[in-house]
RNA sequence: AGGGGCGUAGCUCAGUGGUAGAGCAGCGGCCUUUUAAGCCGAAGGUCGUGGGUUCGAUCCCCACCGCCCCUACCA
């Protein structure tokens, strides 16, 4: 099966005839290396050159040509492996002309391994004195252009594995995703909890508010839904007297895309007996700085414009950041009292609005309906979510909004939740988990009745009947890895992140072509072949 | 979902109402320490797709497709 470029892929097929025409293997099994070109680049840097002509140090290492430099009768290629590159040196008079041959056979993309020496050029590479060359694998298909890389978004995150080749930004990226999720299961390992895996497809889609995907077991014959949290079945766990859980992994929410979204993302969501959030408080802020010392060396990230301090972290009631970030010219900030009164947020919503008539801002969508606590929680996003940009810890959260949280024992009317902004984006969201199976039935039954796409359509009984069975105090937090990941590595959307996010599948070239005869008009002779 | 932008050679990009150019990659040749190697030569394009305006469209207009950005929901 040919792929475009065409020209070239034929031309290098062409070539792997002529290769093998020469009774070499362009696909053997393995290859006997020594060190990987990152290793001997690291160990050999501060070699000089006659330390290296005298030591003449032998090595047999492999990797993928990313350049090639042929002078007549000798050559030049680096090859990379580990994402270092090595130079190696190809000489008719030390190879031989059997492998010298093959040496022009070659092209960038291919993999080869070479037997040699290390020395240093003239202008003082460290490089492969070569006197066996191996093709390893024969690449039918060119790199990315070798100076600008691979900068079309779109190929960058269809074939990542451009990507990751052309450009060392991305590479960089995601081995410093894989350190981050390295150093939270070591954080939590540490700190006496389990890891686990709980159901990806699930019969109700509890845990938070947010339209499902539906898929179908054929055995069972039932419908599925992808999970859009693991928060029932960790929390089942802690009632198991699994004491302290965390689970690292999927979530599927049947949403937008943005910057900030993608279907599928990655939580990390934890679980701690006999605590509240005030201790999650604590242990967040820990972690965070933590994280970020080990992972860039600095508890201060760059991000963008902002540079934020893991370090430094302020702590704020939703209805404090309300006022504090109200906008200076829309009249009298509100005060906390005045939010707290009963009818107080609504009064401050049709304030707002009046005033984002006037000034050309997105209002608050329709108040109707809305209890205060909501009308509060729209109101901190529209006022002051995008200002948070140091780390903030925004607690006292609306019980309205917060089906699964504990209330303040001294106002009802507040859930005993926070959640973590950096950068004004929410990086993680935790709660003293209700744990009263009454209450929690209660606020199952009045969701189900308010309806909605985002709501599951039936209450998980199985989860009361769990919490009726008794679950310690806990407390439980939930923090978005993609997010996160684009904070510690100053990626400003979550695609940079994954490796492979969500895109609209590539249309075959048929079906456009077959489109355009379609609505053409023109009709084609009668009789004239080759048309389907 | 709404608004804005982009789509020209394999890649990175110029460009014009009279059907196109550069660098790199690829191909042929020369070159035994180069490194964005160099030099010589040849090749490579239904200018995203379809329709319209026009004597004539890659360029102007419309629709569609894809991607990106901003806004809306969410983490």
């Amino acid at each position: 099966m040919p792929f475009e470029p065409l020209d070239q892929y034929l031309q290098r097929q062409k070539k792997l005839a002529e290769i093998e025409a020469r009774g070499y293997d362009a696909y053997p099994h393995r290859f006997d290396w020594t060190a990987t070109p990152a290793e001997l680049v690291e160990k050999y840097t501060p070699a000089g050159a006659a330390e290296l002509e005298a030591a003449k140090p032998p090595v047999r290492v492999a990797g993928r040509i990313l350049t090639l430099r042929l002078h007549g009768k000798a050559g030049f290629a680096h090859i990379s492996g580990s994402g270092q590159r090595l130079q190696i040196y190809v000489k008719l008079d030390i190879v031989g002309s059997r492998a010298f041959e093959l040496f022009r056979l070659l092209d960038l993309g291919d993999f080869v391994g070479v037997a040699g020496h290390l020395f240093r050029t003239k202008t003082g590479e460290l490089t492969v004195w070569v006197s066996e060359l191996t093709l390893l694998s024969k690449a039918l298909l060119p790199l990315p252009e070798k100076w600008h890389g691979l900068s079309d978004v779109e190929l960058r995150y269809r074939q990542r594995y451009l990507d990751l080749i052309a450009n060392d930004r991305a590479r960089g990226i995601f081995l410093r995703r894989a350190q981050i999720i390295r150093e939270l299961r070591r954080f939590f390992d540490a700190r006496g909890y389990i890891e686990v895996e709980t159901p990806m497809m699930q019969p109700i889609a509890g845990g938070a508010t947010a339209r499902p995907f539906v898929t179908h077991h054929n055995t069972l014959d039932v419908d599925l839904y992808l999970r859009i949290a693991p928060e029932l079945y960790l929390k089942r766990l802690v009632v198991g007297g699994l004491d302290r859980v965390y689970e690292i992994n999927r979530n599927f929410r049947n949403e937008g895309i943005s910057t900030a979204h993608n279907p599928e993302f990655t939580m990390l969501e934890f679980y701690q007996a006999y605590s509240d959030y005030h201790d999650l408080m604590a242990l967040s802020e820990e972690l965070f700085a933590h994280l970020a010392k080990q992972v860039t060396g600095s508890t201060i990230v760059k991000y963008g414009e902002y540079e934020v301090d893991f370090a430094m972290w302020q702590r704020i009631s939703m209805r404090e950041a309300i006022c504090r970030y109200w906008p200076a010219d829309a009249g009298p900030a509100p005060n906390v009292a005045e939010l707290a009164a009963p009818g107080g947020p609504r009064a401050i919503a049709e304030r707002y609005n009046v005033w984002a008539q006037t000034h050309n801002r997105e209002p608050l969508p329709d108040l109707a309906g809305q209890t205060g606590g909501e009308i509060t929680g729209l109101l901190f996003e529209t006022v002051a979510e995008s200002q948070l940009i140091q780390p903030t810890i925004l607690y006292d959260f609306p019980t309205d909004i917060s089906p699964l949280s504990k209330c303040r024992k001294d106002d009802p009317s507040l859930a005993e939740r926070f959640e973590i902004f950096v950068a004004g984006m929410e990086l993680g969201n935790a709660f003293s988990e209700l744990n009263d199976p009454t209450e929690q039935e209660r606020r199952f039954r009045q969701q189900v009745e308010s309806g909605g796409e985002e709501v599951p359509r039936e209450v998980d009984m199985d989860y009361i009947r769990a919490l009726a069975h008794g679950m310690p105090p806990t407390a439980g937090e939930g923090i978005g890895i993609d997010r996160l990941t684009m904070l510690l590595t100053d990626s400003h959307s979550i695609r940079e992140v994954i490796l492979f996010p969500l895109l609209r599948p590539e249309t075959p070239q048929e079906e456009t072509a077959a489109g355009a005869s379609n609505s053409g008009g023109h009709s084609p002779e009668p009789g004239s072949g080759g048309q389907k």
